[in-house]
DNA sequence: CGGAGTGTGTCCTATGTAGGACACATGAAT
DNA sequence: ATTCATGTGTCCTACATAGGACACACTCCG
């Protein structure tokens, strides 16, 4: 499993060899943390942070917010909260799909995006 | 909206009219937790419990866990494992789904479950 | 009446979450 | 050589989570 600590250095050391202003003192700055935290972070000494900051740190880097999420071990509020206003519905459907592979979720996703409920 | 704990108490209430072994005492004997402390759930005084004991809560009294989560503003661990895994995915299908209406939804389901991937 | 069982008030605690403050050593640039 | 920025080590904090312990007052019922 690849970890968050590890995915952040890397995507901000790529992003550093084109432009300087992707040091770590400076990104932490712009997304409003302090340097040490964020270099914890890096380091997984500590646990990734709260969802905000981790979706500012996806913007920041260029990574999708979902995926960076998901690295954190976490699901954004949103989803949750769609989730839980219909739990049965949603819980069935997910569990089913569990196991199915990508094209047949997508087929799913293209079938609901194109759909004429 | 509907309170966790309120909905909790109506719940065993209703069992106890039946079955005098549902009070709070031995409801929370059963699963594990003191009683000062589900009489304070039951209030709203304390937050809704753990995943865990919630789910030993609704299975006690009959309800769905995913429903009861839904209540204490959770959704299982479990779903969100299943997201987690691919969540570019699972995000983008859950937000399309967002506003559809139940039938739309089932209707997903059901195709799912008969779908021959 | 006297106990058993019931719900609740009060107080306490351990662990986790989400960071901030500050100082320091190193390295790069001028 | 000095300045400046960089990453990091150490220490500290406020709040939330997830309960346990114990005592108390009421009530039901044999």
């Amino acid at each position: 499993m690849n970890h968050f600590g590890d995915v952040v250095r890397e995507r901000r050391e790529r992003l550093r060899r084109q432009d300087r202003r992707y040091s770590l003192r400076q990104v932490a700055q712009r997304i409003g943390l302090e340097p040490a935290y964020l270099s914890k972070i890096e380091r997984s000494e500590a646990a990734p942070p709260s969802e905000a900051a981790t979706v500012r740190l996806a913007g920041e880097l260029g990574e999708d917010p979902d995926v960076l999420l998901a690295l954190a071990g976490k699901v954004s509020r949103d989803l949750q909260d769609i989730i839980r206003k219909r739990p049965r519905l949603f819980a069935e459907l997910i569990r089913q799909l569990k196991d199915a592979p990508d094209h047949a979720v997508l087929r799913v996703v293209r079938e609901v995006r194109d759909g004429d409920w």
